[in-house]
DNA sequence: GTCCTTGCAAAGCGTTTGCACAGAA
DNA sequence: TTCTGTGCAAACGCTTTGCAAGGAC
Protein backbone atom coordinates (compact mmCIF):
# COMPACT_ATOMS: atom_id res chain seq x y z
CA UNK A 1 0.00 0.00 0.00
CA UNK A 2 2.64 2.54 -0.71
CA UNK A 3 3.94 4.29 1.88
CA UNK A 4 0.26 5.40 2.90
CA UNK A 5 -2.33 3.81 4.54
CA UNK A 6 -5.49 3.21 3.59
CA UNK A 7 -6.95 6.00 5.55
CA UNK A 8 -4.27 8.33 4.64
CA UNK A 9 -4.91 7.53 0.84
CA UNK A 10 -8.59 8.31 0.88
CA UNK A 11 -8.24 11.28 3.13
CA UNK A 12 -5.69 12.64 0.55
CA UNK A 13 -8.67 11.94 -2.13
CA UNK A 14 -11.06 14.01 -0.27
CA UNK A 15 -12.94 10.58 1.12
CA UNK A 16 -13.27 10.79 4.62
CA UNK A 17 -11.75 7.28 6.10
CA UNK A 18 -15.01 5.56 7.89
CA UNK A 19 -14.79 2.02 8.45
CA UNK A 20 -16.47 0.81 5.69
CA UNK A 21 -15.22 2.93 3.31
CA UNK A 22 -12.01 1.23 4.39
CA UNK A 23 -12.92 -1.96 4.30
CA UNK A 24 -14.38 -1.64 0.92
CA UNK A 25 -10.48 -0.29 -0.37
CA UNK A 26 -8.98 -2.71 1.40
CA UNK A 27 -10.91 -5.78 -0.44
CA UNK A 28 -10.05 -4.22 -3.74
CA UNK A 29 -7.07 -3.43 -2.82
CA UNK A 30 -5.36 -6.64 -1.20
CA UNK A 31 -8.08 -9.20 -3.32
CA UNK A 32 -7.25 -7.82 -6.80
CA UNK A 33 -10.13 -9.73 -8.36
CA UNK A 34 -12.56 -7.98 -10.30
CA UNK A 35 -15.72 -8.12 -7.88
CA UNK A 36 -19.60 -7.45 -8.84
CA UNK A 37 -21.27 -5.25 -5.66
CA UNK A 38 -22.58 -8.89 -4.50
CA UNK A 39 -19.44 -9.79 -4.55
CA UNK A 40 -18.08 -7.22 -2.05
CA UNK A 41 -21.20 -7.13 0.25
CA UNK A 42 -21.63 -11.03 0.46
CA UNK A 43 -17.51 -11.21 1.55
CA UNK A 44 -17.46 -7.94 3.87
CA UNK A 45 -20.75 -8.83 5.37
CA UNK A 46 -19.16 -11.39 8.10
CA UNK A 47 -17.03 -8.21 8.74
CA UNK A 48 -19.22 -5.66 8.85
CA UNK A 49 -22.75 -6.79 9.87
CA UNK A 50 -24.61 -3.79 9.35
CA UNK A 51 -23.33 -3.37 6.08
CA UNK A 52 -26.33 -2.79 3.19
CA UNK A 53 -25.78 -2.94 -0.75
CA UNK A 54 -26.49 0.83 -0.49
CA UNK A 55 -23.46 1.54 0.87
CA UNK A 56 -21.52 -0.41 -1.56
CA UNK A 57 -23.16 1.39 -4.37
CA UNK A 58 -22.51 4.68 -2.94
CA UNK A 59 -19.15 3.83 -1.48
CA UNK A 60 -17.98 2.32 -4.95
CA UNK A 61 -19.45 5.52 -6.68
CA UNK A 62 -17.86 7.53 -4.25
CA UNK A 63 -14.38 5.98 -5.42
CA UNK A 64 -15.02 5.84 -9.02
CA UNK A 65 -16.12 9.66 -9.18
CA UNK A 66 -12.29 10.09 -6.51
CA UNK A 67 -10.82 8.36 -9.67
CA UNK A 68 -9.94 5.24 -7.35
CA UNK A 69 -11.79 2.68 -8.85
CA UNK A 70 -12.91 2.34 -12.41
CA UNK A 71 -16.39 -0.13 -13.48
CA UNK A 72 -16.57 -1.59 -16.87
CA UNK A 73 -19.08 -4.21 -17.86
CA UNK A 74 -18.32 -7.55 -18.81
CA UNK A 75 -21.30 -9.29 -21.04
CA UNK A 76 -23.79 -9.45 -18.44
CA UNK A 77 -25.45 -6.40 -16.96
CA UNK A 78 -23.54 -6.14 -13.67
CA UNK A 79 -20.87 -4.30 -13.16
CA UNK A 80 -17.54 -4.89 -11.75
CA UNK A 81 -14.89 -3.04 -10.46
CA UNK A 82 -11.21 -2.45 -9.57
CA UNK A 83 -8.59 -0.06 -8.38
CA UNK A 84 -7.05 2.16 -11.06
CA UNK A 85 -3.80 1.19 -11.58
CA UNK A 86 -1.75 0.59 -14.96
CA UNK A 87 -3.53 0.02 -18.28
CA UNK A 88 -4.32 -3.38 -18.50
CA UNK A 89 -6.73 -5.54 -20.48
CA UNK A 90 -9.14 -8.71 -19.47
CA UNK A 91 -8.61 -12.20 -20.73
CA UNK A 92 -11.56 -14.10 -18.91
CA UNK A 93 -11.27 -17.76 -19.76
CA UNK A 94 -14.81 -19.25 -20.76
CA UNK A 95 -14.22 -22.55 -19.00
CA UNK A 96 -13.54 -21.55 -15.74
CA UNK A 97 -14.31 -17.66 -15.71
CA UNK A 98 -11.60 -16.61 -14.49
CA UNK A 99 -10.79 -13.26 -15.05
CA UNK A 100 -6.67 -12.37 -15.81
CA UNK A 101 -4.99 -9.23 -15.66
CA UNK A 102 -3.04 -8.92 -19.12
CA UNK A 103 -0.37 -5.96 -19.34
CA UNK A 104 -1.09 -4.24 -22.60
CA UNK A 105 1.48 -1.12 -22.20
CA UNK A 106 2.73 0.70 -25.07
CA UNK A 107 0.21 -0.65 -27.84
CA UNK A 108 -0.98 2.13 -30.05
CA UNK A 109 -4.59 0.43 -31.13
CA UNK A 110 -4.84 3.39 -33.75
CA UNK A 111 -4.44 3.26 -37.00
CA UNK A 112 -2.89 5.99 -38.97
CA UNK A 113 -6.23 7.25 -40.19
CA UNK A 114 -7.02 8.02 -37.02
CA UNK A 115 -3.83 9.75 -35.69
CA UNK A 116 -5.96 12.96 -35.08
CA UNK A 117 -8.12 11.33 -32.16
CA UNK A 118 -6.98 11.87 -28.98
CA UNK A 119 -7.32 8.84 -26.61
CA UNK A 120 -8.16 9.02 -23.13
CA UNK A 121 -8.86 5.59 -21.79
CA UNK A 122 -8.56 2.05 -23.05
CA UNK A 123 -10.36 -1.34 -22.40
CA UNK A 124 -9.63 -4.45 -23.85
CA UNK A 125 -11.54 -7.68 -23.11
CA UNK A 126 -10.37 -11.55 -24.45
CA UNK A 127 -12.42 -14.09 -24.34
CA UNK A 128 -11.19 -17.81 -24.95
CA UNK A 129 -9.47 -20.35 -22.63
CA UNK A 130 -6.70 -20.08 -20.29
CA UNK A 131 -3.12 -21.87 -20.18
CA UNK A 132 -4.94 -24.06 -16.90
CA UNK A 133 -7.92 -24.86 -19.02
CA UNK A 134 -5.96 -25.65 -21.92
CA UNK A 135 -3.67 -28.96 -20.21
CA UNK B 1 -25.42 -7.17 -48.76
CA UNK B 2 -23.45 -9.86 -50.79
CA UNK B 3 -25.05 -11.62 -53.55
CA UNK B 4 -27.92 -12.98 -50.87
CA UNK B 5 -31.46 -11.55 -49.81
CA UNK B 6 -31.60 -10.63 -46.32
CA UNK B 7 -34.42 -13.63 -46.42
CA UNK B 8 -32.13 -15.81 -47.65
CA UNK B 9 -29.03 -14.93 -45.56
CA UNK B 10 -31.42 -15.77 -42.59
CA UNK B 11 -32.85 -18.93 -44.29
CA UNK B 12 -29.10 -19.80 -44.20
CA UNK B 13 -28.81 -19.51 -40.74
CA UNK B 14 -31.71 -21.47 -39.71
CA UNK B 15 -33.67 -18.42 -39.37
CA UNK B 16 -37.40 -18.24 -40.65
CA UNK B 17 -37.10 -14.65 -42.26
CA UNK B 18 -40.29 -13.20 -40.92
CA UNK B 19 -40.68 -9.41 -41.47
CA UNK B 20 -39.70 -8.30 -38.09
CA UNK B 21 -36.40 -10.00 -38.38
CA UNK B 22 -35.82 -9.09 -41.86
CA UNK B 23 -36.12 -5.43 -40.58
CA UNK B 24 -34.04 -6.02 -37.72
CA UNK B 25 -31.31 -7.34 -39.54
CA UNK B 26 -31.93 -4.93 -42.28
CA UNK B 27 -31.75 -2.12 -39.60
CA UNK B 28 -28.33 -3.21 -37.89
CA UNK B 29 -27.04 -4.18 -41.47
CA UNK B 30 -27.62 -0.77 -43.13
CA UNK B 31 -27.66 1.81 -40.23
CA UNK B 32 -24.46 0.36 -38.83
CA UNK B 33 -24.48 2.60 -35.80
CA UNK B 34 -24.54 0.31 -32.76
CA UNK B 35 -28.09 0.51 -31.39
CA UNK B 36 -29.90 -0.01 -27.95
CA UNK B 37 -32.90 -2.15 -27.87
CA UNK B 38 -34.73 1.09 -27.63
CA UNK B 39 -32.88 2.49 -30.55
CA UNK B 40 -34.01 -0.14 -32.66
CA UNK B 41 -37.68 -0.04 -31.16
CA UNK B 42 -38.42 3.22 -31.47
CA UNK B 43 -36.32 3.69 -35.57
CA UNK B 44 -38.70 0.77 -36.79
CA UNK B 45 -42.11 1.25 -34.85
CA UNK B 46 -43.08 3.50 -37.25
CA UNK B 47 -42.21 0.98 -39.99
CA UNK B 48 -43.98 -2.23 -37.85
CA UNK B 49 -46.65 0.09 -35.90
CA UNK B 50 -47.76 -3.55 -33.47
CA UNK B 51 -43.63 -4.31 -32.69
CA UNK B 52 -42.93 -4.95 -29.37
CA UNK B 53 -39.53 -4.91 -27.35
CA UNK B 54 -40.06 -8.02 -26.65
CA UNK B 55 -39.77 -8.96 -30.06
CA UNK B 56 -36.79 -6.82 -30.70
CA UNK B 57 -34.97 -8.66 -27.73
CA UNK B 58 -36.28 -12.19 -29.44
CA UNK B 59 -34.96 -11.56 -32.28
CA UNK B 60 -31.41 -10.34 -31.55
CA UNK B 61 -31.15 -13.24 -29.11
CA UNK B 62 -32.12 -15.20 -31.90
CA UNK B 63 -29.63 -13.28 -34.45
CA UNK B 64 -26.71 -13.75 -31.58
CA UNK B 65 -27.24 -17.45 -31.22
CA UNK B 66 -27.21 -18.25 -34.85
CA UNK B 67 -23.46 -16.17 -34.37
CA UNK B 68 -25.07 -13.28 -36.92
CA UNK B 69 -25.18 -10.35 -34.57
CA UNK B 70 -23.12 -9.85 -31.08
CA UNK B 71 -24.12 -8.13 -28.44
CA UNK B 72 -21.61 -5.28 -26.07
CA UNK B 73 -21.49 -3.12 -23.04
CA UNK B 74 -20.43 0.19 -22.85
CA UNK B 75 -19.93 1.71 -19.57
CA UNK B 76 -23.94 2.13 -19.31
CA UNK B 77 -25.93 -1.43 -18.18
CA UNK B 78 -27.52 -1.37 -21.46
CA UNK B 79 -26.58 -3.53 -24.13
CA UNK B 80 -25.19 -2.49 -27.81
CA UNK B 81 -25.94 -5.05 -30.91
CA UNK B 82 -23.56 -4.78 -33.94
CA UNK B 83 -23.66 -7.14 -36.64
CA UNK B 84 -20.97 -9.34 -36.73
CA UNK B 85 -18.45 -8.03 -39.22
CA UNK B 86 -14.69 -8.30 -38.94
CA UNK B 87 -12.14 -7.37 -36.16
CA UNK B 88 -12.74 -3.75 -34.60
CA UNK B 89 -12.46 -1.59 -32.17
CA UNK B 90 -15.07 0.94 -30.62
CA UNK B 91 -14.02 4.37 -30.41
CA UNK B 92 -16.73 6.53 -28.10
CA UNK B 93 -16.33 10.49 -28.22
CA UNK B 94 -16.89 11.48 -24.75
CA UNK B 95 -17.77 15.07 -26.37
CA UNK B 96 -20.47 13.47 -29.50
CA UNK B 97 -20.73 10.31 -28.22
CA UNK B 98 -20.34 8.56 -31.68
CA UNK B 99 -18.91 5.47 -31.53
CA UNK B 100 -16.61 4.60 -34.57
CA UNK B 101 -15.43 1.99 -35.49
CA UNK B 102 -11.56 1.48 -35.99
CA UNK B 103 -10.02 -1.35 -38.01
CA UNK B 104 -7.37 -3.54 -35.32
CA UNK B 105 -6.73 -6.85 -37.25
CA UNK B 106 -3.83 -8.22 -36.47
CA UNK B 107 -2.75 -7.01 -33.32
CA UNK B 108 -1.65 -9.22 -31.01
CA UNK B 109 -2.53 -8.11 -28.05
CA UNK B 110 -0.88 -10.98 -25.59
CA UNK B 111 2.25 -10.72 -24.34
CA UNK B 112 4.93 -13.70 -24.54
CA UNK B 113 4.14 -15.24 -20.82
CA UNK B 114 0.35 -15.38 -22.29
CA UNK B 115 1.24 -17.49 -25.21
CA UNK B 116 -0.31 -20.33 -23.75
CA UNK B 117 -4.00 -18.43 -23.91
CA UNK B 118 -6.18 -18.91 -27.09
CA UNK B 119 -8.00 -16.10 -27.88
CA UNK B 120 -11.54 -17.19 -29.08
CA UNK B 121 -12.85 -13.28 -29.37
CA UNK B 122 -11.51 -9.86 -28.47
CA UNK B 123 -12.90 -6.68 -27.57
CA UNK B 124 -11.70 -2.88 -27.82
CA UNK B 125 -13.30 0.02 -25.96
CA UNK B 126 -11.42 3.31 -26.65
CA UNK B 127 -12.39 6.73 -25.43
CA UNK B 128 -11.45 10.05 -25.68
CA UNK B 129 -12.17 12.91 -28.65
CA UNK B 130 -12.30 12.37 -32.08
CA UNK B 131 -10.97 14.29 -34.54
CA UNK B 132 -13.99 16.20 -35.63
CA UNK B 133 -14.42 17.57 -32.03
CA UNK B 134 -10.85 18.65 -31.54
CA UNK B 135 -11.10 21.09 -34.19
C1' DG C 1 -26.10 21.77 16.73
C1' DT C 2 -24.59 20.85 12.11
C1' DC C 3 -22.96 17.98 8.69
C1' DC C 4 -22.34 13.67 6.74
C1' DT C 5 -22.62 8.61 6.56
C1' DT C 6 -25.42 4.78 6.67
C1' DG C 7 -29.12 1.62 5.42
C1' DC C 8 -33.94 0.41 4.79
C1' DA C 9 -37.51 0.64 1.46
C1' DA C 10 -39.16 1.94 -2.73
C1' DA C 11 -38.57 3.28 -7.33
C1' DG C 12 -36.32 2.92 -11.80
C1' DC C 13 -34.83 0.72 -15.79
C1' DG C 14 -33.12 -2.82 -18.96
C1' DT C 15 -34.07 -7.55 -19.85
C1' DT C 16 -36.36 -12.02 -19.57
C1' DT C 17 -40.30 -15.04 -18.91
C1' DG C 18 -45.20 -16.81 -19.05
C1' DC C 19 -48.70 -17.25 -21.76
C1' DA C 20 -52.27 -16.76 -25.09
C1' DC C 21 -53.50 -15.37 -29.63
C1' DA C 22 -52.76 -15.48 -34.49
C1' DG C 23 -50.72 -16.75 -38.64
C1' DA C 24 -47.97 -20.05 -41.48
C1' DA C 25 -47.34 -24.62 -43.31
C1' DT D 1 -54.17 -29.38 -37.10
C1' DT D 2 -49.68 -28.50 -35.57
C1' DC D 3 -45.94 -25.51 -35.09
C1' DT D 4 -43.95 -21.18 -34.41
C1' DG D 5 -43.69 -16.10 -34.20
C1' DT D 6 -45.53 -12.24 -31.85
C1' DG D 7 -46.64 -9.13 -28.11
C1' DC D 8 -48.91 -7.94 -23.77
C1' DA D 9 -48.16 -8.18 -18.91
C1' DA D 10 -45.71 -9.60 -15.20
C1' DA D 11 -41.54 -10.93 -13.11
C1' DC D 12 -36.68 -10.36 -12.44
C1' DG D 13 -32.15 -8.42 -11.29
C1' DC D 14 -28.99 -4.69 -10.90
C1' DT D 15 -28.68 0.07 -9.61
C1' DT D 16 -30.27 4.50 -7.93
C1' DT D 17 -33.08 7.49 -5.08
C1' DG D 18 -35.77 9.24 -0.98
C1' DC D 19 -35.53 9.69 3.45
C1' DA D 20 -34.90 9.17 8.31
C1' DA D 21 -31.97 7.71 12.06
C1' DG D 22 -27.48 7.75 14.09
C1' DG D 23 -22.62 9.29 14.57
C1' DA D 24 -18.66 12.33 14.01
C1' DC D 25 -16.86 16.73 14.96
Amino acid sequence: MDSLTIAEQLTVHGIKPSYPRIQIYKYLYTKKNHPTVDDIYNDLIEEIPTLSKTTVYNTLNLFIEAKLVKSFNLDKNEKRYEIIIHDHSHFQCERCNKIYDIPCDDINLLPKEYEGFKVNEKQIFLKGICEECLK
